[in-house]
RNA sequence: UCCCCUGUAGCUCAGUCGGUAGAGCAGUUGGCUGUUAACCAAUUUGUCGCAGGUUCGAGUCCUGCCGGGGGAGCCA
């Protein structure tokens, strides 16, 4: 007798074979004679039909247990089905329950949930279809990165979760303290932060990536995948407070080079879920997205559009579509613009390169005209901007007068300019929300359903 | 944070002109059937988000608060 995962049962023959399968009850379809339960392992979106014969010695017993929801542990044979609809199905000869689920208490039923009332019973999601599916495509997917990034000779690095600094004046930030809020210590008006845990105001870290840049310089090309905090005031389908970011950097890399990987990357990511995920896209592209699909073939097949800035702008200039925003020179593309460019325009995705210097973070790499830096936006249809990354200053003299504009105090950034004292090299870098990626291939919409617990403005369960 | 929409049965929703609460699904009961979103019949279920106000009378109109959704900003 063999434990096999549903996945492994479902691609058997039906040769008669005893087998023993562990999960929940998804569904029960009574007969006269014999009840229909299908169970889900988890192990894939498919299920495996178990024919209950009312004969089976504990039946009386169970049958009212033998629920939606319900734990089982199920020995039997399994067979060829003569329905429509699966090629093999278990005759079950014993059935345990470990625990049940009842009816009129279990929130789940057999039948749709908004997506909303999901999230208000995320201890019971992962039981369902979609979110099921969500699990093994963001599973897959992790896997897939560091595949990507190994077999391309990339360091994984951990970089840390807090920080003393504001590392890019990348957004608000959540401050970790031992202090008790209402006692902390005083002076001259101030709290005194030397008192604190590490003696000084700490964060949790808002990106990775100038201490990657750090393992970049000294290894060549690194790649981290961690955790991010941003303390926004963001309510949109597609923030999150806490969410992952994949951040590569790429030392004697330039920002075409960075485009270059940027591309394959997703390519690959796209391409690898769509071949071991088979059954969770197809569901997916079914009852999620339509087309989707097809939209990932066509991406994985075409160039992206690369286009620089100012031609970006006269392009939306020259278009006749009414925006609400103005476009001009010198002002950040906003939404509606990027979905333009992305959607109607070019249809599939777009690089957009060397925007003004004075939009952009001051460790990017300016260019010769002194107006534009070497920034990159990987923008997608449906989503918007997708990739940010670019090529950082590594001259000493730029990066200390961008730090002083910036209005930055360039005694927090001493070991990060010390990398342009010694051995400075080009180097490049994107990152990437793991979120965001993972909605764009499932379809799903709003980006709370993407993480298995998500932690947002006035959200904190689970 | 701003704009718009929304909150009614366990779930998804309808509820007109202000007149005292409705459907589908689920549940329960019965029937039928190697079923597969099973089917057929009957049937139970309500602090109409919360607090105030207008009115003879409020699910419905007004104010405030809370939750949810969409869009924008910020951003990945």
């Amino acid at each position: 007798m063999v434990k096999l995962r549903i996945k492994e049962i479902l691609s058997l023959d039906g040769n008669n074979s005893e087998i023993t399968v562990e999960g929940w009850i998804r569904t029960r379809r009574e007969s006269k004679e014999i009840t229909f339960i299908e169970i889900n392992d988890g192990s894939t979106i498919n299920n495996l039909q178990t024919v209950v014969d009312k004969k089976i010695e504990n039946y009386e017993s169970i049958i009212q247990q033998l629920n939606n929801g319900s734990g089982v542990t199920i020995r039997g044979r399994l067979v060829p089905s003569p329905g429509q609809g699966q090629n093999v199905e278990l005759l079950a000869d014993k059935i345990q329950i470990h625990g049940d689920a009842p009816v009129d208490k279990y929130p789940l039923q057999k039948k749709r949930h908004s997506f909303e009332f999901l999230r208000t019973i995320a201890h019971l999601r992962p039981r369902t279809n979609t979110f099921g599916a969500i699990a093994r495509v963001r599973n897959a997917m992790s896997f897939e990165i560091h595949n990507f990034f190994q077999s391309r000779g990339f360091l994984y690095v951990h970089t840390p979760i807090i920080s003393g600094s504001d590392c890019e004046g990348a957004g608000e930030m959540f401050q970790v303290t031992t202090f008790k809020l209402n006692e902390a210590p005083v002076l001259d008006g101030e709290i005194d932060y030397t008192k604190d845990f590490f003696g000084k105001r700490s964060f949790l870290t808002v990106s990775g990536q100038l201490e990657g840049e750090i393992y970049a310089c000294a290894l060549k090309n690194i790649y981290t995948f961690g955790p991010t905090f941003r303390a926004e005031n963001s309510n949109t389908a597609r923030h999150l407070a806490e969410f992952w970011m994949v951040e590569p950097e790429m030392a004697f890399c330039d920002i075409d080079l960075n485009m270059d990987v940027a591309e394959e990357f997703l390519k690959y990511i796209f391409a690898s879920v769509l071949e071991k995920c088979k059954d969770d896209m197809e569901f997916f592209d079914k009852r999620i997205c339509a087309g989707l699909l097809k939209n990932l073939d066509h991406i994985i097949n075409s160039e992206f559009i690369r286009i620089d800035y100012t031609e970006a702008v006269e392009r939306l200039k020259r278009s006749k579509n009414n925006f609400e925003f103005p476009v001009k020179w010198g002002l950040d593309l906003q939404s509606e613009h990027e979905k333009y460019l992305t959607e109607k325009l070019f249809k599939k995705p777009v690089i957009i390169t060397d925007y003004p210097r004075e939009i952009k973070a001051f460790y990017m790499k300016a260019n010769n005209d002194n107006k534009t830096v070497r920034a990159m936006d990987v923008l997608v249809p449906r989503l918007g901007e997708i990739i940010g990354g670019s090529e950082r200053e590594t001259d000493y003299e730029k990066l200390q007068n961008r730090i002083d504009e910036a209005g930055l105090r360039s005694s927090d950034y001493w070991w990060y300019l010390d990398l342009r004292r010694f051995g400075s090299v080009p180097h490049s870098g994107f990152g990437l929300g793991f979120e965001r990626l993972v909605q764009f291939v499932t379809g799903m919409q709003n980006i709370r359903d993407v993480i298995p617990f998500p932690r947002c403005v006035k959200t904190l369960d689970f």
